[in-house]
RNA sequence: CGAGGUGUAGCGCAGUUUGGUAGCGCACAUGGUUUGGGACCAUGGGGCCGAAGGUUCGAAUCCUUUCACCUCGACCA
Protein backbone atom coordinates (compact mmCIF):
# COMPACT_ATOMS: atom_id res chain seq x y z
CA UNK A 1 0.00 0.00 0.00
CA UNK A 2 1.76 3.03 -0.86
CA UNK A 3 0.57 6.66 -0.08
CA UNK A 4 -1.57 8.72 -2.49
CA UNK A 5 0.59 11.26 -4.81
CA UNK A 6 -0.28 14.06 -6.55
CA UNK A 7 -1.12 14.17 -10.53
CA UNK A 8 0.46 17.32 -12.74
CA UNK A 9 2.43 17.45 -15.79
CA UNK A 10 5.64 18.31 -15.98
CA UNK A 11 7.16 21.78 -18.03
CA UNK A 12 8.56 20.70 -21.32
CA UNK A 13 12.25 20.77 -21.19
CA UNK A 14 12.55 22.60 -24.19
CA UNK A 15 10.09 25.69 -22.88
CA UNK A 16 11.98 25.97 -19.86
CA UNK A 17 15.09 23.57 -18.62
CA UNK A 18 14.91 25.40 -14.82
CA UNK A 19 11.30 24.59 -14.82
CA UNK A 20 11.51 21.26 -15.63
CA UNK A 21 14.11 20.14 -13.24
CA UNK A 22 12.03 21.57 -10.32
CA UNK A 23 9.25 20.43 -11.58
CA UNK A 24 10.76 16.68 -11.74
CA UNK A 25 12.79 16.88 -8.73
CA UNK A 26 9.67 18.15 -6.44
CA UNK A 27 6.80 15.83 -8.52
CA UNK A 28 9.12 12.97 -7.85
CA UNK A 29 9.53 13.55 -4.59
CA UNK A 30 13.06 13.37 -4.89
CA UNK A 31 13.60 16.72 -2.56
CA UNK A 32 11.83 19.10 -0.83
CA UNK A 33 12.34 22.92 0.07
CA UNK A 34 13.41 23.73 3.93
CA UNK A 35 12.96 26.32 5.82
CA UNK A 36 16.36 28.08 5.21
CA UNK A 37 17.36 29.06 2.28
CA UNK A 38 19.96 26.87 0.18
CA UNK A 39 19.67 23.65 2.33
CA UNK A 40 17.21 20.91 1.04
CA UNK A 41 15.48 18.17 2.20
CA UNK A 42 16.24 14.94 0.90
CA UNK A 43 13.15 12.80 0.42
CA UNK A 44 13.17 9.10 0.64
CA UNK A 45 13.01 8.54 -2.84
CA UNK A 46 16.12 10.49 -3.15
CA UNK A 47 18.19 9.12 -0.64
CA UNK A 48 17.48 5.83 -2.02
CA UNK A 49 19.24 7.20 -4.84
CA UNK A 50 22.23 8.54 -3.17
CA UNK A 51 22.19 5.33 -0.80
CA UNK A 52 23.03 3.40 -4.10
CA UNK A 53 25.00 5.40 -5.28
CA UNK A 54 27.13 5.36 -1.91
CA UNK A 55 27.13 1.84 -2.04
CA UNK A 56 29.12 1.41 -5.39
CA UNK A 57 31.74 3.86 -4.56
CA UNK A 58 32.10 2.91 -0.84
CA UNK A 59 32.39 -0.42 -2.12
CA UNK A 60 35.70 0.62 -4.45
CA UNK A 61 37.20 3.11 -1.53
CA UNK A 62 37.37 -0.15 -0.01
CA UNK A 63 38.56 -2.79 -2.77
CA UNK A 64 41.69 0.15 -2.92
CA UNK A 65 42.55 0.16 0.62
CA UNK A 66 40.74 2.86 2.32
CA UNK A 67 39.05 2.97 5.59
CA UNK A 68 36.09 5.19 6.80
CA UNK A 69 36.33 7.44 9.63
CA UNK A 70 34.78 10.76 10.81
CA UNK A 71 36.02 13.91 11.99
CA UNK A 72 34.46 16.59 13.61
CA UNK A 73 31.92 19.32 12.08
CA UNK A 74 33.37 22.22 13.35
CA UNK A 75 36.66 23.54 12.63
CA UNK A 76 38.64 26.18 15.01
CA UNK A 77 39.33 29.53 12.63
CA UNK A 78 42.80 29.62 13.44
CA UNK A 79 43.19 25.68 11.95
CA UNK A 80 41.50 26.75 8.71
CA UNK A 81 43.76 30.17 8.60
CA UNK A 82 47.13 27.67 8.59
CA UNK A 83 46.82 26.99 4.59
CA UNK A 84 47.22 30.28 3.16
CA UNK A 85 45.66 29.55 -0.46
CA UNK A 86 42.72 27.21 1.32
CA UNK A 87 41.54 30.28 3.36
CA UNK A 88 41.33 32.49 0.92
CA UNK A 89 39.47 29.98 -1.59
CA UNK A 90 36.54 29.30 0.91
CA UNK A 91 36.62 32.20 3.47
CA UNK A 92 33.40 33.80 1.41
CA UNK A 93 31.11 30.70 1.82
CA UNK A 94 31.81 30.02 5.41
CA UNK A 95 29.64 29.67 8.06
CA UNK A 96 30.39 30.32 11.44
CA UNK A 97 29.68 29.26 15.01
CA UNK A 98 29.98 32.35 17.51
CA UNK A 99 27.89 31.05 20.35
CA UNK A 100 27.72 28.10 22.43
CA UNK A 101 25.66 27.72 25.35
CA UNK A 102 24.25 31.10 25.46
CA UNK A 103 27.99 32.53 25.69
CA UNK A 104 30.13 34.02 22.80
CA UNK A 105 32.85 31.69 21.98
CA UNK A 106 36.89 32.92 22.71
CA UNK A 107 37.41 31.42 19.02
CA UNK A 108 34.93 31.59 16.25
CA UNK A 109 33.89 27.92 14.54
CA UNK A 110 33.98 27.29 11.03
CA UNK A 111 31.09 24.85 10.05
CA UNK A 112 33.27 22.53 7.67
CA UNK A 113 33.36 23.40 3.89
CA UNK A 114 35.42 20.97 3.47
CA UNK A 115 37.72 19.01 5.67
CA UNK A 116 41.75 19.13 4.61
CA UNK A 117 42.24 21.35 7.70
CA UNK A 118 40.85 19.05 10.44
CA UNK A 119 41.94 16.17 8.74
CA UNK A 120 45.70 17.58 8.79
CA UNK A 121 45.66 18.67 12.10
CA UNK A 122 44.71 15.29 13.63
CA UNK A 123 47.16 13.45 11.09
CA UNK A 124 50.04 15.41 12.48
CA UNK A 125 49.32 14.26 15.35
CA UNK A 126 48.97 10.60 14.59
CA UNK A 127 52.26 10.08 11.85
CA UNK A 128 55.41 9.16 13.36
CA UNK A 129 56.90 7.11 11.03
CA UNK A 130 56.99 5.54 7.22
CA UNK A 131 56.11 2.49 8.42
CA UNK A 132 52.73 3.88 8.81
CA UNK A 133 52.29 5.03 5.54
CA UNK A 134 50.00 5.42 3.23
CA UNK A 135 47.10 7.08 4.96
CA UNK A 136 44.15 6.04 2.93
CA UNK A 137 41.06 7.25 4.74
CA UNK A 138 37.65 8.61 3.86
CA UNK A 139 34.05 9.91 4.93
CA UNK A 140 31.33 10.19 4.46
CA UNK A 141 29.36 13.40 5.48
CA UNK A 142 27.90 16.79 4.68
CA UNK A 143 29.74 20.01 3.92
CA UNK A 144 28.41 24.04 4.27
CA UNK A 145 29.02 26.59 1.83
CA UNK A 146 27.08 29.64 2.08
CA UNK A 147 26.51 29.87 -1.69
CA UNK A 148 24.53 32.89 -3.24
CA UNK A 149 22.04 31.20 -5.73
CA UNK A 150 21.42 28.07 -4.89
CA UNK A 151 19.74 24.76 -6.76
CA UNK A 152 18.19 21.39 -5.37
CA UNK A 153 21.43 18.90 -6.16
CA UNK A 154 23.37 20.89 -8.44
CA UNK A 155 24.32 24.16 -5.88
CA UNK A 156 23.14 24.08 -1.97
CA UNK A 157 24.69 25.29 0.55
CA UNK A 158 24.66 22.06 2.52
CA UNK A 159 25.66 18.66 0.29
CA UNK A 160 26.33 15.34 1.16
CA UNK A 161 29.19 13.87 -0.24
CA UNK A 162 32.22 11.94 0.44
CA UNK A 163 35.90 13.38 0.88
CA UNK A 164 38.80 10.79 0.92
CA UNK A 165 42.19 11.82 2.39
CA UNK A 166 45.11 10.14 1.94
CA UNK A 167 49.19 10.93 2.72
CA UNK A 168 52.04 8.94 1.18
CA UNK A 169 55.87 9.06 0.83
CA UNK A 170 56.45 10.26 -2.09
CA UNK A 171 54.70 12.72 -4.77
CA UNK A 172 54.63 9.70 -7.13
CA UNK A 173 52.05 8.00 -4.89
CA UNK A 174 50.28 10.54 -4.19
CA UNK A 175 49.69 11.49 -7.94
CA UNK A 176 49.15 7.65 -8.69
CA UNK A 177 46.66 7.77 -6.05
CA UNK A 178 44.50 11.08 -7.34
CA UNK A 179 44.54 9.38 -10.90
CA UNK A 180 43.19 5.70 -9.23
CA UNK A 181 40.77 7.57 -7.30
CA UNK A 182 39.45 9.76 -10.44
CA UNK A 183 39.47 6.35 -12.52
CA UNK A 184 37.42 4.77 -10.15
CA UNK A 185 34.88 8.29 -10.08
CA UNK A 186 34.87 7.79 -13.89
CA UNK A 187 34.48 4.15 -13.87
CA UNK A 188 31.33 3.92 -11.34
CA UNK A 189 29.68 6.91 -13.35
CA UNK A 190 30.04 5.36 -16.16
CA UNK A 191 28.99 2.11 -15.53
CA UNK A 192 26.38 2.77 -12.91
CA UNK A 193 24.90 6.10 -13.71
CA UNK A 194 25.45 5.73 -17.04
CA UNK A 195 26.81 8.68 -17.55
CA UNK A 196 29.89 9.33 -19.89
CA UNK A 197 32.57 11.61 -18.61
CA UNK A 198 35.27 13.82 -19.84
CA UNK A 199 37.99 13.38 -17.35
CA UNK A 200 40.80 15.74 -17.18
CA UNK A 201 43.00 18.42 -15.58
CA UNK A 202 41.73 22.09 -14.03
CA UNK A 203 43.40 25.19 -15.20
CA UNK A 204 45.19 26.27 -12.32
CA UNK A 205 42.08 29.37 -12.56
CA UNK A 206 39.56 26.60 -11.64
CA UNK A 207 41.43 24.28 -9.20
CA UNK A 208 41.02 23.58 -5.41
CA UNK A 209 42.05 26.68 -3.35
CA UNK A 210 45.33 25.09 -1.57
CA UNK A 211 46.20 22.26 -4.46
CA UNK A 212 48.98 21.12 -6.25
CA UNK A 213 46.51 20.03 -9.32
CA UNK A 214 42.98 19.32 -9.91
CA UNK A 215 42.06 16.80 -12.03
CA UNK A 216 38.01 16.45 -13.06
CA UNK A 217 35.58 14.47 -14.58
CA UNK A 218 32.82 16.77 -16.40
CA UNK A 219 29.41 15.28 -17.66
CA UNK A 220 27.35 17.02 -20.08
CA UNK A 221 23.49 18.21 -19.32
CA UNK A 222 20.58 18.02 -21.62
CA UNK A 223 20.45 21.71 -21.71
CA UNK A 224 23.94 21.96 -22.90
CA UNK A 225 25.66 23.35 -19.58
CA UNK A 226 28.61 21.02 -18.18
CA UNK A 227 28.40 19.80 -14.22
CA UNK A 228 31.69 19.42 -12.72
CA UNK A 229 30.73 15.65 -11.28
CA UNK A 230 33.91 14.35 -8.84
CA UNK A 231 37.25 16.17 -8.11
CA UNK A 232 40.38 14.24 -7.50
CA UNK A 233 43.39 16.61 -5.94
CA UNK A 234 47.20 16.14 -5.79
CA UNK A 235 47.43 18.79 -3.10
CA UNK A 236 51.31 18.19 -3.06
CA UNK A 237 53.02 19.07 0.56
CA UNK A 238 51.11 22.68 0.85
CA UNK A 239 49.18 21.29 3.55
CA UNK A 240 51.24 19.18 5.40
CA UNK A 241 53.97 21.74 5.77
CA UNK A 242 51.22 23.91 7.06
CA UNK A 243 49.87 21.71 9.53
CA UNK A 244 53.32 20.37 10.19
CA UNK A 245 52.85 17.17 9.33
CA UNK A 246 56.46 15.14 9.83
CA UNK A 247 57.42 11.63 10.09
CA UNK A 248 60.86 9.70 10.04
CA UNK A 249 61.84 8.77 6.45
CA UNK A 250 63.84 5.62 5.20
CA UNK A 251 66.72 7.66 5.71
CA UNK A 252 66.00 8.73 9.40
CA UNK A 253 65.15 12.59 8.39
CA UNK A 254 62.20 14.39 9.24
CA UNK A 255 60.09 15.10 6.21
CA UNK A 256 56.44 16.04 4.90
CA UNK A 257 54.25 13.25 3.52
CA UNK A 258 52.27 13.78 -0.12
CA UNK A 259 49.04 14.57 -0.01
CA UNK A 260 45.41 13.69 -1.59
CA UNK A 261 41.73 14.48 -1.27
CA UNK A 262 39.04 13.46 -3.68
CA UNK A 263 35.06 13.65 -3.44
CA UNK A 264 32.00 13.05 -5.23
CA UNK A 265 28.71 14.45 -3.57
CA UNK A 266 24.83 14.09 -3.95
CA UNK A 267 25.03 16.25 -7.35
CA UNK A 268 25.72 13.29 -9.00
CA UNK A 269 21.93 13.05 -8.39
CA UNK A 270 21.49 16.52 -10.55
CA UNK A 271 23.50 15.02 -13.12
CA UNK A 272 21.60 11.72 -13.51
CA UNK A 273 18.55 14.03 -13.21
CA UNK A 274 19.96 16.14 -16.12
CA UNK A 275 21.31 13.68 -18.47
CA UNK A 276 18.85 11.26 -18.64
CA UNK A 277 15.54 12.77 -17.75
CA UNK A 278 12.56 13.49 -20.27
CA UNK A 279 9.50 15.51 -20.08
CA UNK A 280 7.90 12.79 -18.87
CA UNK A 281 10.37 12.87 -15.84
CA UNK A 282 12.97 11.07 -14.57
CA UNK A 283 14.79 8.18 -15.99
CA UNK A 284 16.83 6.84 -14.20
CA UNK A 285 19.77 3.68 -14.94
CA UNK A 286 19.10 0.06 -13.81
CA UNK A 287 21.65 -0.39 -11.39
CA UNK A 288 20.84 2.36 -9.06
CA UNK A 289 17.11 3.02 -9.35
CA UNK A 290 15.65 2.83 -6.27
CA UNK A 291 12.87 0.50 -8.09
CA UNK A 292 14.04 -1.22 -10.81
CA UNK A 293 10.46 -2.97 -11.70
CA UNK A 294 7.04 -1.68 -10.92
CA UNK A 295 3.78 -4.33 -11.48
CA UNK A 296 0.76 -2.39 -12.23
CA UNK A 297 -2.23 -5.20 -11.86
CA UNK A 298 -4.93 -4.34 -14.58
CA UNK A 299 -8.56 -4.55 -13.74
CA UNK A 300 -6.71 -5.44 -9.98
CA UNK A 301 -10.30 -6.29 -8.68
CA UNK A 302 -11.08 -8.82 -10.81
CA UNK A 303 -10.42 -12.54 -9.42
CA UNK A 304 -6.96 -13.66 -9.36
CA UNK A 305 -5.43 -11.12 -10.62
CA UNK A 306 -3.92 -9.75 -7.80
CA UNK A 307 -2.73 -12.91 -7.22
CA UNK A 308 -0.77 -13.41 -9.78
CA UNK A 309 0.74 -10.03 -9.35
CA UNK A 310 1.82 -10.96 -5.90
CA UNK A 311 3.28 -14.42 -7.40
CA UNK A 312 5.11 -12.84 -9.97
CA UNK A 313 6.42 -10.33 -7.19
CA UNK A 314 7.82 -12.49 -4.75
CA UNK A 315 9.25 -14.77 -7.68
CA UNK A 316 11.22 -11.39 -8.72
CA UNK A 317 12.07 -9.86 -5.55
CA UNK A 318 15.12 -11.82 -4.62
CA UNK A 319 16.91 -10.62 -7.64
CA UNK A 320 15.34 -7.15 -8.76
CA UNK A 321 14.23 -4.48 -6.43
CA UNK A 322 10.59 -4.94 -6.82
CA UNK A 323 7.04 -2.58 -6.28
CA UNK A 324 3.54 -3.73 -6.90
CA UNK A 325 1.36 -0.68 -6.90
CA UNK A 326 -1.84 -2.41 -5.57
CA UNK A 327 -3.41 1.12 -4.67
CA UNK A 328 -6.94 1.03 -5.23
CA UNK A 329 -9.07 3.66 -7.02
CA UNK A 330 -6.60 4.85 -9.32
CA UNK A 331 -6.76 3.94 -13.11
CA UNK A 332 -3.81 1.54 -14.32
CA UNK A 333 -2.86 4.87 -16.51
CA UNK A 334 -2.87 7.11 -14.02
CA UNK A 335 -0.01 4.64 -12.73
CA UNK A 336 1.45 4.54 -15.38
CA UNK A 337 2.24 7.92 -16.02
CA UNK A 338 3.29 8.29 -12.27
CA UNK A 339 6.16 5.31 -11.97
CA UNK A 340 7.11 6.63 -15.91
CA UNK A 341 7.70 10.17 -14.24
CA UNK A 342 9.39 8.37 -11.24
CA UNK A 343 11.99 6.84 -13.44
CA UNK A 344 11.22 3.42 -13.00
CA UNK A 345 13.28 1.58 -15.59
CA UNK A 346 10.53 -1.47 -16.57
CA UNK A 347 7.08 -1.28 -15.92
CA UNK A 348 5.23 -4.44 -15.75
CA UNK A 349 1.56 -5.25 -16.84
CA UNK A 350 -0.45 -8.16 -15.68
CA UNK A 351 -4.56 -8.22 -16.37
CA UNK A 352 -7.09 -10.73 -16.83
CA UNK A 353 -5.85 -11.18 -20.29
CA UNK A 354 -2.52 -12.07 -19.47
CA UNK A 355 -3.40 -14.41 -16.88
CA UNK A 356 -5.36 -16.39 -19.40
CA UNK A 357 -2.22 -16.23 -21.82
CA UNK A 358 -0.06 -16.60 -19.43
CA UNK A 359 1.99 -13.80 -19.71
CA UNK A 360 2.81 -10.07 -19.33
CA UNK A 361 3.33 -6.84 -20.91
CA UNK A 362 6.73 -5.18 -20.46
CA UNK A 363 7.31 -1.54 -20.85
CA UNK A 364 10.62 -0.06 -20.90
CA UNK A 365 10.92 3.63 -19.25
CA UNK A 366 13.94 4.65 -21.74
CA UNK A 367 11.91 4.10 -25.12
CA UNK A 368 8.75 3.18 -23.99
CA UNK A 369 8.62 0.20 -25.87
CA UNK A 370 6.28 -2.19 -24.81
CA UNK A 371 6.87 -6.08 -25.32
CA UNK A 372 4.70 -8.84 -24.46
CA UNK A 373 7.01 -12.16 -22.75
CA UNK A 374 5.88 -14.86 -21.16
CA UNK A 375 5.77 -15.70 -17.43
CA UNK A 376 8.03 -18.58 -17.99
CA UNK A 377 11.82 -17.25 -17.68
CA UNK A 378 10.62 -13.87 -16.68
CA UNK A 379 13.41 -13.30 -14.35
CA UNK A 380 15.94 -14.14 -17.21
CA UNK A 381 13.93 -11.79 -19.39
CA UNK A 382 13.99 -8.79 -16.98
CA UNK A 383 17.60 -9.35 -16.40
CA UNK A 384 18.30 -8.81 -20.01
CA UNK A 385 15.98 -6.34 -20.31
CA UNK A 386 17.56 -4.13 -17.54
CA UNK A 387 21.22 -4.72 -19.23
CA UNK A 388 19.75 -3.39 -22.23
CA UNK A 389 18.09 -0.21 -21.16
CA UNK A 390 21.43 0.48 -18.71
CA UNK A 391 23.49 -0.04 -22.07
CA UNK A 392 21.25 1.80 -24.04
CA UNK A 393 20.77 4.75 -21.83
CA UNK A 394 25.05 4.99 -21.67
CA UNK A 395 25.18 5.02 -25.42
CA UNK A 396 22.23 7.94 -25.49
CA UNK A 397 23.81 9.94 -23.46
CA UNK A 398 27.55 9.48 -25.24
CA UNK A 399 25.64 10.46 -28.17
CA UNK A 400 23.69 13.25 -26.69
CA UNK A 401 26.68 14.85 -25.64
CA UNK A 402 28.82 13.90 -28.51
CA UNK A 403 26.08 15.85 -30.59
CA UNK A 404 26.59 18.93 -28.33
CA UNK A 405 30.12 19.07 -28.28
CA UNK A 406 31.96 20.92 -30.81
CA UNK A 407 35.37 22.43 -31.99
CA UNK A 408 36.24 25.72 -32.69
CA UNK A 409 39.49 27.40 -34.55
CA UNK A 410 38.89 31.21 -33.58
CA UNK A 411 36.42 33.29 -30.92
CA UNK A 412 33.97 33.81 -33.77
CA UNK A 413 33.33 30.06 -34.21
CA UNK A 414 33.47 29.82 -30.21
CA UNK A 415 30.41 32.21 -29.83
CA UNK A 416 28.68 30.93 -32.83
CA UNK A 417 28.76 26.94 -31.63
CA UNK A 418 27.88 28.02 -28.23
CA UNK A 419 24.53 30.09 -29.27
CA UNK A 420 23.81 27.75 -32.24
CA UNK A 421 24.42 24.45 -30.29
CA UNK A 422 25.56 25.07 -26.51
CA UNK A 423 27.76 22.25 -25.28
CA UNK A 424 31.02 21.29 -25.11
CA UNK A 425 33.43 23.56 -27.52
CA UNK A 426 36.83 21.77 -27.65
CA UNK A 427 39.66 24.57 -28.25
CA UNK A 428 43.26 24.62 -28.65
CA UNK A 429 44.45 26.89 -25.55
CA UNK A 430 47.89 28.56 -24.91
CA UNK A 431 47.83 28.24 -21.31
CA UNK A 432 47.33 31.31 -19.95
CA UNK A 433 45.39 32.94 -17.31
CA UNK A 434 44.45 36.16 -19.85
CA UNK A 435 43.10 34.03 -22.34
CA UNK A 436 41.22 31.88 -20.07
CA UNK A 437 39.80 34.74 -18.64
CA UNK A 438 38.91 36.66 -21.82
CA UNK A 439 37.04 33.40 -23.28
CA UNK A 440 34.91 33.63 -19.62
CA UNK A 441 33.99 37.06 -20.06
CA UNK A 442 33.49 37.23 -23.67
CA UNK A 443 31.47 34.13 -23.56
CA UNK A 444 30.41 33.01 -20.52
CA UNK A 445 32.17 29.64 -21.08
CA UNK A 446 34.50 28.64 -18.39
CA UNK A 447 37.35 26.17 -18.99
CA UNK A 448 36.15 22.96 -17.87
CA UNK A 449 38.91 20.82 -17.90
CA UNK A 450 42.16 19.88 -20.35
CA UNK A 451 41.51 16.03 -20.92
CA UNK A 452 44.05 13.36 -20.83
CA UNK A 453 42.55 12.70 -24.45
CA UNK A 454 44.08 15.03 -26.42
CA UNK A 455 44.16 16.05 -30.01
CA UNK A 456 45.41 19.07 -32.16
CA UNK A 457 42.33 21.34 -33.54
CA UNK A 458 43.09 23.53 -36.50
CA UNK A 459 46.73 24.89 -36.83
CA UNK A 460 47.28 24.46 -33.27
CA UNK A 461 47.18 28.19 -32.13
CA UNK A 462 45.45 29.70 -29.02
CA UNK A 463 41.53 30.25 -29.83
CA UNK A 464 41.66 33.01 -28.32
CA UNK A 465 45.31 34.53 -28.85
CA UNK A 466 46.42 32.61 -31.48
CA UNK A 467 50.17 32.02 -30.27
CA UNK A 468 51.35 28.51 -30.37
CA UNK A 469 49.08 26.38 -27.67
CA UNK A 470 50.05 22.86 -26.44
CA UNK A 471 46.68 21.76 -25.18
CA UNK A 472 43.34 21.31 -26.46
CA UNK A 473 40.40 22.06 -23.83
CA UNK A 474 36.98 21.44 -23.08
CA UNK A 475 34.91 24.93 -22.97
CA UNK A 476 31.29 25.20 -21.88
CA UNK A 477 29.04 27.26 -19.86
CA UNK A 478 28.74 25.40 -16.27
CA UNK A 479 26.40 24.99 -13.25
C1' C B 1 25.59 41.18 -3.49
C1' G B 2 22.74 44.15 -7.69
C1' A B 3 17.81 44.12 -10.65
C1' G B 4 12.98 42.30 -10.91
C1' G B 5 8.89 39.21 -9.15
C1' U B 6 5.86 36.42 -5.60
C1' G B 7 3.89 35.20 -0.51
C1' U B 8 -4.17 33.58 0.63
C1' A B 9 -5.88 25.31 2.44
C1' G B 10 -0.89 20.18 0.76
C1' C B 11 -0.29 22.29 -4.61
C1' G B 12 -1.94 26.04 -8.37
C1' C B 13 -4.62 30.41 -8.08
C1' A B 14 -8.97 34.31 -7.58
C1' G B 15 -10.20 38.04 -4.17
C1' U B 16 -6.35 43.55 -2.96
C1' U B 17 -7.67 48.82 -7.48
C1' U B 18 -13.02 50.67 -4.60
C1' G B 19 -11.80 47.84 3.52
C1' G B 20 -17.54 44.69 5.61
C1' U B 21 -14.96 39.09 8.46
C1' A B 22 -12.41 34.09 2.61
C1' G B 23 -13.46 31.36 -2.37
C1' C B 24 -12.24 28.12 -6.89
C1' G B 25 -9.54 23.92 -9.24
C1' C B 26 -6.54 19.86 -8.07
C1' A B 27 -5.04 16.87 -3.94
C1' C B 28 -7.11 14.55 0.78
C1' A B 29 -11.41 11.44 3.57
C1' U B 30 -16.01 8.32 3.16
C1' G B 31 -19.57 5.57 0.06
C1' G B 32 -20.86 3.81 -4.71
C1' U B 33 -20.02 2.93 -10.03
C1' U B 34 -15.23 2.15 -12.69
C1' U B 35 -10.19 -0.09 -14.22
C1' G B 36 -5.22 -2.41 -20.89
C1' G B 37 -2.34 5.31 -21.06
C1' G B 38 -3.79 10.66 -16.08
C1' A B 39 -12.36 7.69 -14.76
C1' C B 40 -17.02 9.52 -12.59
C1' C B 41 -21.06 10.73 -9.02
C1' A B 42 -22.40 12.10 -4.08
C1' U B 43 -20.98 13.76 0.67
C1' G B 44 -17.17 15.77 3.81
C1' G B 45 -12.62 17.77 6.47
C1' G B 46 -9.02 21.46 6.11
C1' G B 47 -7.02 28.65 6.16
C1' C B 48 -5.15 33.37 13.14
C1' C B 49 -4.61 35.41 4.26
C1' G B 50 4.38 35.05 5.34
C1' A B 51 5.44 37.92 10.21
C1' A B 52 5.21 42.41 13.35
C1' G B 53 3.39 47.13 14.12
C1' G B 54 -0.06 51.08 12.61
C1' U B 55 -4.74 53.56 10.47
C1' U B 56 -10.05 52.20 11.14
C1' C B 57 -16.23 50.74 14.31
C1' G B 58 -14.09 46.99 11.03
C1' A B 59 -7.93 45.01 7.35
C1' A B 60 -6.19 39.43 2.99
C1' U B 61 -7.33 44.46 1.09
C1' C B 62 -4.60 50.90 3.10
C1' C B 63 0.45 52.57 5.54
C1' U B 64 5.33 51.23 7.81
C1' U B 65 8.87 47.65 8.97
C1' U B 66 10.57 42.81 8.41
C1' C B 67 11.22 37.68 6.73
C1' A B 68 11.19 34.02 3.07
C1' C B 69 11.12 32.01 -1.75
C1' C B 70 11.62 32.36 -7.23
C1' U B 71 13.90 34.39 -11.88
C1' C B 72 18.03 37.00 -14.15
C1' G B 73 23.05 38.81 -13.49
C1' A B 74 28.26 39.01 -10.61
C1' C B 75 30.87 34.63 -7.33
C1' C B 76 31.02 29.06 -6.55
C1' A B 77 31.41 21.22 -5.60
Amino acid sequence: MGKKQKVEAVTPMNEDFARWYTDVISKTELVDYSPVKGFMVIRPYGYAIWENIQKEYDKRFKETGHQNMYFPLLIPESLLKKEAEHVEGFAPEVAWVTHGGGKELAERLCIRPTSETIICSMYSKWLNTYRQLPFKYNQWCSVVRWEKTTRPFLRTSEFLWQEGHTLHETYDEAQEETMQMLDIYRDVAEEYLAIPMVVGKKSEKEKFAGAYSTYTMEALMHDGQALQSGTSHNLGQHFTKAFEISYLDRENNQANPYHTSWGISTRLIGAIIMVHGDDNGLVLPPKIAPTQLVIIPIAQHKEGVLDAAYEIKNSLKEKFRVELDDMDGYTPGWKFNQWEMKGVPIRLEIGPRDIEEGQCILARRDTGEKVQVSLEDLATTIEKLLDEIQDNMYQKALNMREQKTSIAEDMNEFKDNLTKNPGFIKAMWCGSRECEDKIKDETGATLRCVPFEQEVIGDGTCVCCREKANDMAYFARAY
